[in-house]
DNA sequence: TAAAAATACTCCATAGGTATTTTAT
DNA sequence: ATAAAATACCTATGGAGTATTTTTA
C-alpha cells in the first residue's frame, strides 16, 4: 500500500471525478485509475461507484476515506515537523513540549 | 516518502542494528541503508547516529520515530479494518459505531 | 581484525505515460 | 454525440540485490 494511493482516493472524493483528480495529482487519468484499482484490489474493497455521475464513494469507501485522511494528515504533519526542525526550532520545541 | 521507509527506521530503532533490522524487514542491509539515507535526505534530518555501537537514534530522530510509529499504526488499523469489512461485519459496525 | 555500515554497480518490478476503446448520458 | 473511465501496451524511475570497500570498537 502506498501513501500516494491514499492521496489519489482523497483527490477523487474531493473532485468527484477521476479526470479532475488526476489533474490535481499531476498524473494522467489512466495512471490514477490503475493505482486506485490496485488499492481496491489490495484492500478487496470497491471504494468508488463509477456507475454514477459524478463518481461517488461506496459506503465502505467512505469509511476507508476517513482513515486515509487521518493517515495523510499525519504524514503531512511529520513532514511539517521535519521542516520546523530544520528551522532550528528544536530548542523551542523542547521548551514548549517536553 | 514511503511507508516502507518508516517501517525501516522503526525496525532499526527496535533492533539497534542495520543488519538485524534488514533481516527483520526481509531485505538486504545495503537496501535498508540506502532507503534510510533516502528518507533522511528527504526530511533533511539525520535520524540515526551510526558513530555509536549499537546504533542509536539522534534526538531529532527520536521525535520523527514517535510520529512514524503513529502513522504505521494507523496504516495497520486501516488494513485491519478492511479485513473486517471483508468478513461482512459492515452491518455490525454500523450498528455499533454509527 | 572482525563486526557492521557504506559504496558501487546491476537488475527488474511497477508507477506512470500514450493511444485507444468502452460506457454512460 | 461526447465526456469520462477503462483497457492495452510501453517506458523508465527507483527499490532491491550482489559484490566489495570502508570504518570503528
Amino acid at each position: 500500500m502506498l501513501l500516494r494511493q491514499l492521496e489519489y482516493i482523497i483527490a477523487v472524493d474531493t473532485e468527484r471525478s477521476f479526470t479532475r483528480a488526476a489533474d490535481r495529482c499531476c498524473i494522467t487519468q489512466p495512471t490514477l485509475s490503475q493505482q486506485i484499482r490496485c488499492l481496491e484490489a489490495h484492500l478487496n474493497i470497491e471504494i468508488f461507484n463509477r456507475q454514477q455521475v459524478p463518481v461517488v464513494p461506496t459506503l465502505e469507501g467512505q469509511l476507508i476515506l476517513e482513515k486515509a485522511r487521518g493517515i495523510v494528515a499525519e504524514v503531512r504533519a511529520l513532514e511539517q515537523f521535519a521542516r520546523q526542525l530544520n528551522r532550528k526550532e528544536l530548542a523551542v520545541y523542547n521548551l514548549e513540549a517536553v
